[in-house]
DNA sequence: ACTATATATCGTAATATTACAATATATATT
DNA sequence: AATATATATTGTAATATTACGATATATAGT
């Protein structure tokens, strides 16, 4: 046990469970804000803005990365990160779809 | 260690990460749209359905519930379990400003 | 080549999550 | 009141997450 059973799932319901597991942290919300406003932002910045450890930032850009939603590319001695547009759009579209499909109706308990 | 440091990061931010979480697993968006196609649900229809024991729906529907997103009233022997209306609009408040703040530009890594 | 700087990875402790059997609780029916 | 049915709770094992110190790696400048 402990372990979820994804096989029970569909894959879209997997997918999505997954993007959002991977936002359902405080300072990845934070750190994807970060780039939201600076479009893109260099990993030593967060680490001074946020207050966490180096590695444990590393942590959550990894985690971040790891499903896609940011990407990072080498820039001299440090790492640029931003958004992966594609998987934004992903998520735009996949969560749009899920919270729209609730159509507020009398009929409720 | 292991102890998410809620108290470096908004109100808002970990609000919406609790949010995010909840509904970050696949049984529990399995549940939810269920609930959204049918718009009520009883409680033992997802346990026919969702191939999951007794006490992990139970489970699952607690957490949804502990965090405002469905919510259940007794009904005879059985419970039924619904979408809070308020929790969701500012589910898609918050989520499709935080998803809408990002705008495609030239200048990404 | 050496040094400084930036980031990633490893190892690990504390805590949280997931799943389920067993059991408790609560309502409806007889 | 006794029984059946539906859901919640408790206890627990397996696994995952979070955070960080220590260390490795990789590039830039001297």
């Amino acid at each position: 046990m402990g372990l979820t059973k994804t096989e029970m799932f569909t894959s879209e319901q997997n997918q999505l469970a997954q993007l959002l597991k991977a936002m359902a942290h405080p300072a990845r919300i934070a750190i994807l804000q970060r780039i939201l406003v600076s479009n893109t932002c260099i990993c030593g910045d967060l680490v001074e803005e946020l207050g966490l450890a180096q590695a444990t930032i590393s942590q959550h850009l990894r985690e971040l990365k790891s499903v896609g939603i940011i990407q990072g590319t080498i820039e001299g001695v440090s790492v640029c990160y931003c958004i992966n547009p594609e998987t934004w759009k992903l998520l735009e579209t996949q969560i749009g779809a899920f919270l729209g499909s609730y159509k507020l109706e009398a009929s409720c308990c």
